[in-house]
DNA sequence: CGGATTGTTGAGGATACTCAAGTTAGGTGG
DNA sequence: CCACCTAACTTGAGTATCCTCAACAATCCG
């Protein structure tokens, strides 16, 4: 996008920090503003109406997020939590519109974000259909760290805080069942650190473990 | 879109016939064409890595489909099979980028239809991960009438040939249960005809148990 | 230091899968 | 038009996975 047209659309923007555990928007909230996670780490969480949560996304940086007009829905669809002290750009709305007809670039990049999006939702829909529920952790850690985490001699280091809970979430299972996975999988040595900061140790192994190519631990 | 526009589009493409069973495009082919369906009923398949079939969607009249592109692949995640005798248009995928560059209508509903998708694949996942069999089954016939059912005095009829072993690749279970399921409501009035044609008889009943709102009849 | 949140672990049981054997429906060819 | 053949479905029994319930332990945070 040339320096002027980026002048343009960074106008209408205003940036605004969230602590961690701070919600940007919440489910069923009137779609007033979309945004760009420019630092940090969001969740985005849906609760049905009998209660149960699940995780439906992380926000990494760069990503944009609350698109509802692009879901030609009023409201947003879920909530999006911090996880981590965030730093986002907001834009009314309104502009949506006018940005895409008058910003081809970033009508490809909504359509690219949405297909990567698609593509992940459909990842899951065959996990959760097709996978028992360890091969279902191994790939949901798995892809938290392809996504979010960093490389440091082998392992990789998901640098931010994701609680048992959060991986039932993510997984269709419950926080007991996770805790006995993981567990099963510290004492092997796999992974490490479950509580804040895990530690992918043995990312090879968690892939036969995901792939079905390896017993499985419980 | 203009007249002129229109044409300027539809010079472009061709059309294709195929008869029920016939596959349009086949998982990890090369995505050299994108599609949309102007009759018929098609519907796309993934086969796992184990074999196991699931059911990602079903295409109707409308539907643009084939849109590798759009999710940044160079070949078909998925098989598209007609169920029925279908009438396709199809363009070179070459000419993808250049009708959402040059046609911002065609962008702006390139990316409602993705939203569509997304909010489809959303709420299946939430569905797979929170919700029983028989809940899940409820919800996924529910759709199908939705989307491809013919209103008849109350009732929905579902004009299309569905197996239960289809049902089961969309809900993540095994044809028995489905057909378990399926007989229990035919024997309490709730549908009729479960191997052809599908008609609901008592749709508000079959909410009702999506809903979880009724104890359901296993 | 104390309360709250988060995680651990065991026992018991329900849901839905697997395996297995039969039945029905639908299409095909004689 | 009927007989046959195959694919789709039905139904039962046994069982595995994973959930629920429950009590306790550890960690976090002010």
């Amino acid at each position: 996008m040339a320096p002027a047209e980026l002048d343009d659309v960074l106008r209408g923007a205003s940036s605004r920090r969230f602590a961690a555990g701070e919600t940007v928007f919440e489910q069923g909230q009137l779609a007033t503003e979309f945004f760009v996670l420019l630092n940090g780490r969001l969740k985005v969480t849906q609760v049905t109406p009998e209660g149960q949560q699940i995780v439906v996304r992380m926000v990494n940086s760069g990503d944009l997020f609350g698109i509802a007009k692009a879901l030609r829905r009023p409201d947003y669809p879920g909530t999006a939590t911090a996880v981590v002290e965030s730093l986002v750009l907001e834009w009314p709305m309104a502009n949506w519109d006018s940005f895409m007809r008058d910003h081809p670039a970033m009508a490809v990049n909504a359509i690219q974000t949405m297909g990567g999006r698609l593509q992940e939702a459909h990842t899951r829909m065959r996990e959760l259909a097709t996978e028992e529920v360890e091969r279902r952790i191994a790939h949901a850690v798995l892809r938290l760290g392809q996504q979010s985490g960093k490389k440091e001699a082998g392992c990789i280091r998901i640098d931010f805080p994701i609680s048992k809970q959060d991986i039932a979430e993510m997984t269709g299972t419950t926080l007991h069942t996770v805790s006995r996975v993981l567990t099963a999988w510290e004492t092997a040595g796999l992974i490490e650190g479950g509580r804040q900061k895990l530690l992918i140790k043995e990312p090879h192994k968690l892939l036969l473990i995901g792939d079905g190519r390896m017993p499985g631990l419980l």
